[in-house]
DNA sequence: ACAGCCATGTAACTTGTTACATGATTTT
DNA sequence: AAAATCATGTAACAAGTTACATGGCTGT
Protein backbone atom coordinates (compact mmCIF):
# COMPACT_ATOMS: atom_id res chain seq x y z
CA UNK A 1 0.00 0.00 0.00
CA UNK A 2 2.97 1.97 -0.08
CA UNK A 3 2.42 4.02 -3.22
CA UNK A 4 -1.37 4.35 -2.95
CA UNK A 5 -0.94 5.93 0.09
CA UNK A 6 2.20 8.03 -1.40
CA UNK A 7 0.46 9.57 -4.19
CA UNK A 8 -2.74 10.42 -1.65
CA UNK A 9 -0.19 12.03 0.47
CA UNK A 10 1.01 13.57 -2.65
CA UNK A 11 -2.17 15.14 -3.54
CA UNK A 12 -2.64 17.20 -0.16
CA UNK A 13 -0.31 19.42 -1.61
CA UNK A 14 -3.38 20.50 -3.97
CA UNK A 15 -4.43 18.62 -7.13
CA UNK A 16 -2.29 17.12 -9.59
CA UNK A 17 -2.03 14.78 -12.60
CA UNK A 18 -0.65 11.32 -13.35
CA UNK A 19 2.77 12.43 -14.97
CA UNK A 20 3.52 15.16 -12.33
CA UNK A 21 2.56 12.99 -9.52
CA UNK A 22 5.25 10.11 -10.75
CA UNK A 23 7.34 13.27 -10.88
CA UNK A 24 6.32 14.04 -7.04
CA UNK A 25 7.23 11.39 -5.91
CA UNK A 26 10.34 10.22 -7.98
CA UNK A 27 11.48 13.59 -6.40
CA UNK A 28 11.54 12.44 -2.63
CA UNK A 29 12.82 9.12 -3.13
CA UNK A 30 14.95 9.52 -5.67
CA UNK A 31 16.07 6.89 -7.93
CA UNK A 32 16.07 4.30 -5.43
CA UNK A 33 12.45 3.09 -6.00
CA UNK A 34 11.72 4.00 -9.57
CA UNK A 35 7.56 4.24 -10.60
CA UNK A 36 6.33 3.01 -13.78
CA UNK A 37 4.29 5.62 -14.72
CA UNK A 38 1.72 3.47 -15.84
CA UNK A 39 1.21 2.38 -12.24
CA UNK A 40 0.32 5.83 -11.25
CA UNK A 41 -2.75 5.51 -13.43
CA UNK A 42 -3.82 2.28 -12.24
CA UNK A 43 -3.34 3.55 -8.63
CA UNK A 44 -5.35 6.56 -9.01
CA UNK A 45 -7.83 4.68 -10.65
CA UNK A 46 -8.16 2.62 -7.56
CA UNK A 47 -8.12 5.31 -6.00
CA UNK A 48 -11.23 7.03 -7.54
CA UNK A 49 -12.92 3.72 -7.53
CA UNK A 50 -12.88 3.75 -3.86
CA UNK A 51 -13.45 7.62 -3.55
CA UNK A 52 -10.65 8.95 -2.04
CA UNK A 53 -10.04 11.62 -5.16
CA UNK A 54 -12.02 13.00 -7.64
CA UNK A 55 -11.04 13.13 -11.49
CA UNK A 56 -11.89 16.99 -12.10
CA UNK A 57 -11.66 17.16 -15.60
CA UNK A 58 -9.28 18.92 -18.11
CA UNK A 59 -7.24 22.11 -16.00
CA UNK A 60 -7.53 23.96 -19.65
CA UNK A 61 -4.00 22.50 -20.34
CA UNK A 62 -5.64 19.31 -21.34
CA UNK A 63 -4.33 17.57 -18.05
CA UNK A 64 -6.23 15.27 -16.51
CA UNK A 65 -6.13 16.46 -12.63
CA UNK A 66 -7.14 14.56 -9.72
CA UNK A 67 -8.47 15.91 -6.15
CA UNK A 68 -8.40 14.55 -2.36
CA UNK A 69 -11.96 14.09 -1.14
CA UNK A 70 -12.36 14.55 2.42
CA UNK A 71 -12.70 10.55 2.50
CA UNK A 72 -9.05 11.14 0.85
CA UNK A 73 -8.01 13.78 3.44
CA UNK A 74 -9.00 11.59 6.19
CA UNK A 75 -7.40 8.38 4.98
CA UNK A 76 -3.99 10.52 4.35
CA UNK A 77 -4.24 11.94 8.54
CA UNK A 78 -4.61 8.16 9.45
CA UNK A 79 -1.72 6.77 7.50
CA UNK A 80 0.30 9.40 9.14
CA UNK A 81 -0.87 8.99 12.58
CA UNK A 82 -0.69 5.14 12.35
CA UNK A 83 3.13 4.18 13.11
CA UNK A 84 3.85 1.56 10.28
CA UNK A 85 2.65 -1.48 12.19
CA UNK A 86 5.71 -4.25 13.27
CA UNK A 87 3.06 -6.58 14.54
CA UNK A 88 3.20 -8.36 11.36
CA UNK A 89 6.53 -6.61 8.92
CA UNK A 90 6.80 -7.46 5.41
CA UNK A 91 8.10 -10.94 4.95
CA UNK A 92 12.18 -10.88 4.89
CA UNK A 93 13.70 -13.00 1.88
CA UNK A 94 16.96 -12.77 3.46
CA UNK A 95 15.87 -13.95 6.32
CA UNK A 96 13.59 -16.44 5.36
CA UNK A 97 15.97 -17.79 2.52
CA UNK A 98 18.69 -18.15 5.69
CA UNK A 99 16.57 -19.71 7.85
CA UNK A 100 15.72 -22.35 5.50
CA UNK A 101 19.57 -22.87 4.20
CA UNK A 102 20.47 -23.69 7.85
CA UNK A 103 17.52 -26.36 8.10
CA UNK A 104 18.59 -28.39 4.89
CA UNK A 105 21.35 -30.69 3.79
CA UNK A 106 23.19 -30.46 1.18
CA UNK A 107 22.97 -26.70 1.19
CA UNK A 108 26.09 -23.95 1.56
CA UNK A 109 25.09 -21.57 3.99
CA UNK A 110 28.69 -20.29 4.37
CA UNK A 111 28.86 -19.44 0.72
CA UNK A 112 25.07 -17.86 1.01
CA UNK A 113 26.27 -15.58 3.45
CA UNK A 114 29.18 -14.60 2.00
CA UNK A 115 27.74 -13.74 -1.22
CA UNK A 116 24.98 -11.92 -0.21
CA UNK A 117 27.49 -10.18 2.18
CA UNK A 118 29.44 -8.79 -1.04
CA UNK A 119 26.25 -7.66 -2.54
CA UNK A 120 25.39 -5.91 0.90
CA UNK A 121 28.35 -4.02 1.00
CA UNK A 122 28.54 -3.56 -2.73
CA UNK A 123 25.02 -1.72 -2.48
CA UNK A 124 26.17 0.38 0.55
CA UNK A 125 29.19 1.49 -1.73
CA UNK A 126 26.48 2.47 -4.18
CA UNK A 127 24.40 4.32 -1.56
CA UNK A 128 27.31 6.18 -0.24
CA UNK A 129 28.60 7.08 -3.52
CA UNK A 130 25.19 8.36 -4.85
CA UNK A 131 24.66 10.07 -1.16
CA UNK A 132 27.62 12.19 -1.82
CA UNK A 133 25.79 13.41 -5.10
CA UNK A 134 22.59 13.96 -4.08
CA UNK A 135 23.85 15.87 -0.52
CA UNK A 136 26.70 17.98 -3.02
CA UNK A 137 23.82 18.60 -5.65
CA UNK A 138 22.76 22.74 -6.31
CA UNK A 139 19.44 22.60 -3.80
CA UNK A 140 19.80 19.48 -1.36
CA UNK A 141 17.20 17.10 -1.00
CA UNK A 142 16.69 16.43 2.40
CA UNK A 143 13.94 14.23 1.67
CA UNK A 144 15.85 11.93 -0.55
CA UNK A 145 18.92 11.95 1.48
CA UNK A 146 16.39 10.54 4.18
CA UNK A 147 15.56 7.92 2.14
CA UNK A 148 19.31 6.75 1.14
CA UNK A 149 20.10 7.00 4.87
CA UNK A 150 17.51 4.74 5.37
CA UNK A 151 19.04 2.14 2.71
CA UNK A 152 22.29 2.80 4.46
CA UNK A 153 21.17 2.08 8.04
CA UNK A 154 19.51 -1.12 6.39
CA UNK A 155 22.24 -2.52 4.59
CA UNK A 156 24.71 -1.67 7.45
CA UNK A 157 21.99 -3.87 9.95
CA UNK A 158 22.10 -6.19 7.25
CA UNK A 159 26.12 -7.07 7.21
CA UNK A 160 26.08 -7.08 10.87
CA UNK A 161 23.04 -9.70 11.07
CA UNK A 162 25.23 -11.63 8.55
CA UNK A 163 28.11 -12.01 10.71
CA UNK A 164 26.49 -12.58 13.32
CA UNK A 165 24.28 -15.22 11.55
CA UNK A 166 28.37 -16.75 10.76
CA UNK A 167 29.28 -16.71 14.03
CA UNK A 168 26.15 -18.31 15.58
CA UNK A 169 26.04 -21.26 12.96
CA UNK A 170 29.92 -21.86 13.84
CA UNK A 171 29.21 -22.07 17.12
CA UNK A 172 26.62 -24.40 16.62
CA UNK A 173 28.04 -26.19 14.17
CA UNK A 174 30.93 -27.37 16.97
CA UNK A 175 27.93 -28.12 19.75
CA UNK A 176 26.72 -30.40 17.50
CA UNK A 177 29.48 -32.42 15.94
CA UNK A 178 30.89 -34.14 19.58
CA UNK A 179 27.85 -35.62 19.58
CA UNK A 180 27.28 -35.90 15.52
CA UNK A 181 24.09 -37.96 16.46
CA UNK A 182 21.50 -34.99 15.25
CA UNK A 183 19.23 -36.29 11.90
CA UNK A 184 16.96 -33.99 10.51
CA UNK A 185 14.36 -32.90 13.04
CA UNK A 186 11.17 -34.31 11.40
CA UNK A 187 8.26 -31.10 11.42
CA UNK A 188 5.78 -33.93 10.51
CA UNK A 189 2.19 -32.72 12.42
CA UNK A 190 1.57 -35.17 15.14
CA UNK A 191 -1.09 -36.88 13.94
CA UNK A 192 1.43 -38.55 11.69
CA UNK A 193 4.31 -39.61 13.46
CA UNK B 1 8.44 -14.69 -4.37
CA UNK B 2 9.31 -15.23 -0.76
CA UNK B 3 6.78 -17.44 -0.40
CA UNK B 4 7.11 -19.56 -3.59
CA UNK B 5 10.77 -19.87 -3.22
CA UNK B 6 10.35 -20.92 0.49
CA UNK B 7 7.88 -24.14 -0.36
CA UNK B 8 9.83 -25.08 -3.72
CA UNK B 9 13.27 -25.13 -1.24
CA UNK B 10 11.18 -26.85 1.50
CA UNK B 11 10.49 -29.34 -0.91
CA UNK B 12 14.76 -29.97 -1.53
CA UNK B 13 14.12 -32.24 2.03
CA UNK B 14 11.83 -34.64 -0.30
CA UNK B 15 8.17 -35.02 -1.48
CA UNK B 16 5.66 -32.77 0.91
CA UNK B 17 1.64 -32.26 1.36
CA UNK B 18 0.06 -29.04 1.70
CA UNK B 19 -0.18 -29.15 5.60
CA UNK B 20 3.32 -30.41 5.96
CA UNK B 21 4.77 -27.41 4.04
CA UNK B 22 3.23 -25.05 6.51
CA UNK B 23 4.40 -26.16 9.68
CA UNK B 24 7.55 -26.80 8.01
CA UNK B 25 7.84 -22.81 6.54
CA UNK B 26 6.56 -21.85 10.39
CA UNK B 27 8.93 -24.01 12.12
CA UNK B 28 11.42 -22.02 10.82
CA UNK B 29 9.91 -18.40 11.13
CA UNK B 30 7.95 -19.36 14.00
CA UNK B 31 4.99 -16.81 15.11
CA UNK B 32 6.92 -13.86 13.06
CA UNK B 33 5.08 -14.82 9.51
CA UNK B 34 2.29 -17.19 9.94
CA UNK B 35 1.52 -18.51 6.77
CA UNK B 36 -2.23 -19.08 5.67
CA UNK B 37 -2.74 -22.16 4.54
CA UNK B 38 -4.70 -21.71 1.68
CA UNK B 39 -1.91 -19.75 0.86
CA UNK B 40 0.34 -23.25 1.06
CA UNK B 41 -2.64 -24.61 -1.82
CA UNK B 42 -2.81 -21.71 -4.05
CA UNK B 43 0.96 -21.53 -4.26
CA UNK B 44 1.14 -25.10 -4.82
CA UNK B 45 -0.64 -25.26 -7.91
CA UNK B 46 1.09 -22.16 -9.28
CA UNK B 47 4.48 -24.25 -8.90
CA UNK B 48 3.29 -26.89 -10.71
CA UNK B 49 1.59 -24.99 -13.13
CA UNK B 50 5.02 -23.33 -14.51
CA UNK B 51 6.77 -27.28 -14.08
CA UNK B 52 8.59 -26.81 -10.55
CA UNK B 53 7.01 -29.30 -8.99
CA UNK B 54 4.59 -32.55 -10.06
CA UNK B 55 1.33 -33.29 -7.93
CA UNK B 56 1.88 -37.12 -7.20
CA UNK B 57 -1.63 -38.70 -6.19
CA UNK B 58 -1.69 -40.07 -2.25
CA UNK B 59 0.85 -41.36 -0.49
CA UNK B 60 -1.11 -44.19 0.88
CA UNK B 61 -2.44 -42.12 3.84
CA UNK B 62 -4.75 -39.57 1.77
CA UNK B 63 -2.53 -36.85 1.09
CA UNK B 64 -1.90 -34.87 -2.17
CA UNK B 65 1.87 -35.30 -2.42
CA UNK B 66 3.68 -32.88 -4.35
CA UNK B 67 7.33 -34.05 -5.48
CA UNK B 68 10.58 -31.23 -6.68
CA UNK B 69 11.33 -31.29 -10.45
CA UNK B 70 14.59 -30.69 -11.72
CA UNK B 71 13.17 -27.45 -13.26
CA UNK B 72 12.47 -26.54 -9.79
CA UNK B 73 15.61 -28.16 -8.11
CA UNK B 74 17.39 -25.69 -10.44
CA UNK B 75 15.09 -22.96 -9.45
CA UNK B 76 16.20 -23.39 -5.69
CA UNK B 77 19.69 -23.66 -6.75
CA UNK B 78 19.48 -20.08 -8.51
CA UNK B 79 17.64 -19.03 -5.53
CA UNK B 80 20.19 -20.09 -2.83
CA UNK B 81 23.15 -18.63 -5.40
CA UNK B 82 21.71 -15.50 -6.47
CA UNK B 83 22.17 -12.82 -3.29
CA UNK B 84 18.54 -10.55 -2.34
CA UNK B 85 18.86 -7.66 -4.71
CA UNK B 86 19.99 -4.61 -3.46
CA UNK B 87 19.47 -3.16 -6.62
CA UNK B 88 15.95 -2.40 -6.45
CA UNK B 89 14.77 -3.38 -2.86
CA UNK B 90 11.34 -3.39 -1.51
CA UNK B 91 9.57 0.10 -1.23
CA UNK B 92 9.80 0.58 2.70
CA UNK B 93 6.89 2.21 3.98
CA UNK B 94 8.57 4.06 6.95
CA UNK B 95 10.70 5.43 4.77
CA UNK B 96 8.64 6.78 1.93
CA UNK B 97 6.14 8.08 4.44
CA UNK B 98 9.03 10.13 6.43
CA UNK B 99 10.16 11.22 3.33
CA UNK B 100 6.74 12.56 1.98
CA UNK B 101 6.41 14.02 5.41
CA UNK B 102 9.35 16.49 5.71
CA UNK B 103 8.16 17.81 2.16
CA UNK B 104 4.21 18.43 2.72
CA UNK B 105 3.19 21.57 4.77
CA UNK B 106 0.91 20.82 7.68
CA UNK B 107 2.30 17.20 8.53
CA UNK B 108 4.20 17.17 11.72
CA UNK B 109 6.72 15.17 11.29
CA UNK B 110 8.20 14.84 15.38
CA UNK B 111 5.02 13.47 16.06
CA UNK B 112 4.98 10.85 13.12
CA UNK B 113 8.62 9.88 14.06
CA UNK B 114 7.87 10.01 17.96
CA UNK B 115 5.10 7.89 17.68
CA UNK B 116 6.98 5.25 15.26
CA UNK B 117 9.94 5.02 17.70
CA UNK B 118 7.41 4.19 20.58
CA UNK B 119 5.99 1.16 18.06
CA UNK B 120 9.04 0.11 16.90
CA UNK B 121 10.93 -0.02 20.62
CA UNK B 122 7.69 -1.47 21.92
CA UNK B 123 8.62 -4.04 18.91
CA UNK B 124 11.38 -4.31 19.94
CA UNK B 125 10.29 -5.51 23.28
CA UNK B 126 8.26 -8.16 22.10
CA UNK B 127 10.87 -9.50 20.10
CA UNK B 128 13.26 -9.73 22.77
CA UNK B 129 10.67 -11.37 25.30
CA UNK B 130 10.15 -14.02 21.74
CA UNK B 131 13.69 -14.69 21.75
CA UNK B 132 14.03 -15.61 25.34
CA UNK B 133 10.98 -18.45 24.82
CA UNK B 134 12.51 -19.37 22.03
CA UNK B 135 16.23 -19.53 22.74
CA UNK B 136 15.14 -21.28 26.02
CA UNK B 137 12.97 -24.10 24.87
CA UNK B 138 13.47 -27.49 24.86
CA UNK B 139 15.00 -27.82 21.59
CA UNK B 140 16.30 -24.30 20.90
CA UNK B 141 15.67 -23.67 17.12
CA UNK B 142 18.58 -21.97 15.37
CA UNK B 143 16.41 -20.49 11.96
CA UNK B 144 13.68 -18.94 14.43
CA UNK B 145 16.20 -17.39 16.72
CA UNK B 146 17.71 -16.01 13.23
CA UNK B 147 14.86 -14.46 12.03
CA UNK B 148 14.47 -13.27 15.54
CA UNK B 149 17.66 -11.85 15.47
CA UNK B 150 16.97 -10.64 12.07
CA UNK B 151 13.87 -8.47 13.27
CA UNK B 152 16.16 -7.03 16.12
CA UNK B 153 18.66 -5.79 14.15
CA UNK B 154 16.40 -4.10 11.57
CA UNK B 155 14.24 -2.81 14.69
CA UNK B 156 17.59 -1.34 16.13
CA UNK B 157 18.53 0.04 13.02
CA UNK B 158 15.43 1.89 12.35
CA UNK B 159 14.76 3.42 15.52
CA UNK B 160 18.86 4.85 15.36
CA UNK B 161 17.23 6.38 11.38
CA UNK B 162 14.39 7.70 13.07
CA UNK B 163 17.06 9.42 15.63
CA UNK B 164 18.76 10.05 13.00
CA UNK B 165 16.14 11.64 10.76
CA UNK B 166 15.01 14.09 13.94
CA UNK B 167 18.44 15.32 13.76
CA UNK B 168 18.83 16.48 10.50
CA UNK B 169 15.44 17.65 10.49
CA UNK B 170 16.17 19.71 13.42
CA UNK B 171 19.23 21.09 11.78
CA UNK B 172 17.32 21.41 8.18
CA UNK B 173 15.20 23.91 9.76
CA UNK B 174 17.56 25.73 11.70
CA UNK B 175 19.25 26.05 8.63
CA UNK B 176 16.24 27.38 7.05
CA UNK B 177 14.69 29.51 9.93
CA UNK B 178 17.12 32.84 9.30
CA UNK B 179 16.38 33.39 5.77
CA UNK B 180 12.99 32.24 5.65
CA UNK B 181 12.63 32.73 1.74
CA UNK B 182 12.01 28.75 1.04
CA UNK B 183 8.94 28.27 -1.11
CA UNK B 184 7.62 24.85 -1.57
CA UNK B 185 9.84 23.59 -4.41
CA UNK B 186 7.62 22.72 -7.41
CA UNK B 187 8.28 19.51 -9.05
CA UNK B 188 6.76 20.13 -12.24
CA UNK B 189 8.42 19.21 -14.83
CA UNK B 190 10.22 21.25 -17.33
CA UNK B 191 7.57 21.56 -19.95
CA UNK B 192 5.03 23.35 -17.64
CA UNK B 193 7.08 25.69 -15.99
C1' DA C 1 13.05 14.05 -40.48
C1' DC C 2 13.86 11.93 -36.32
C1' DA C 3 14.74 11.12 -31.51
C1' DG C 4 13.10 11.85 -27.24
C1' DC C 5 10.30 13.50 -23.71
C1' DC C 6 5.48 14.62 -22.10
C1' DA C 7 1.13 12.57 -21.24
C1' DT C 8 -2.75 9.22 -20.74
C1' DG C 9 -4.31 5.12 -20.52
C1' DT C 10 -5.34 -0.24 -20.89
C1' DA C 11 -4.64 -5.29 -20.87
C1' DA C 12 -2.63 -8.82 -18.98
C1' DC C 13 -0.38 -10.58 -15.79
C1' DT C 14 2.09 -11.76 -10.79
C1' DT C 15 2.22 -12.75 -5.91
C1' DG C 16 0.00 -12.46 -1.80
C1' DT C 17 -4.13 -12.88 1.05
C1' DT C 18 -8.42 -14.09 3.11
C1' DA C 19 -12.94 -16.12 3.66
C1' DC C 20 -15.36 -19.93 3.00
C1' DA C 21 -16.84 -24.93 2.27
C1' DT C 22 -16.05 -29.55 3.33
C1' DG C 23 -15.00 -33.54 5.77
C1' DA C 24 -11.90 -36.76 8.61
C1' DT C 25 -9.69 -37.58 12.83
C1' DT C 26 -8.27 -36.56 17.49
C1' DT C 27 -8.67 -34.71 22.00
C1' DT C 28 -11.24 -33.22 25.88
C1' DA D 1 -20.97 -35.04 22.50
C1' DA D 2 -18.36 -31.06 21.48
C1' DA D 3 -14.26 -28.68 20.36
C1' DA D 4 -10.09 -28.63 18.21
C1' DT D 5 -6.93 -29.95 14.87
C1' DC D 6 -5.77 -32.06 10.40
C1' DA D 7 -6.39 -31.64 5.61
C1' DT D 8 -7.63 -29.95 0.88
C1' DG D 9 -9.17 -26.93 -1.83
C1' DT D 10 -11.71 -22.71 -4.33
C1' DA D 11 -13.40 -18.02 -5.25
C1' DA D 12 -12.55 -13.52 -5.07
C1' DC D 13 -9.88 -9.92 -4.62
C1' DA D 14 -5.82 -6.37 -3.63
C1' DA D 15 -1.60 -4.26 -4.90
C1' DG D 16 2.06 -4.12 -7.75
C1' DT D 17 4.15 -4.41 -12.32
C1' DT D 18 5.09 -4.25 -17.15
C1' DA D 19 4.33 -3.98 -22.07
C1' DC D 20 2.03 -1.79 -25.28
C1' DA D 21 -0.80 1.75 -27.95
C1' DT D 22 -1.51 6.38 -28.86
C1' DG D 23 -0.59 11.08 -29.74
C1' DG D 24 1.39 15.87 -29.00
C1' DC D 25 5.26 18.60 -28.54
C1' DT D 26 10.35 19.91 -28.52
C1' DG D 27 15.00 20.02 -29.80
C1' DT D 28 18.60 18.66 -33.05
Amino acid sequence: MSVRHALLALLEQGPRYGYQLRADFEARTGTTWPLNVGQVYTTLSRLERDGLVDAEGDDGEGHQVYRITPSGRAEVAAWFSRPVARTQPPRDELAIKLAIAVTIPGIDVGTVIQQQRSATISALQDYTRLKRDVDGADRPDLAWSLVLDSLVFGAEAEVRWLDHCEARIRRHARAARPDETSPAESTTPKALR
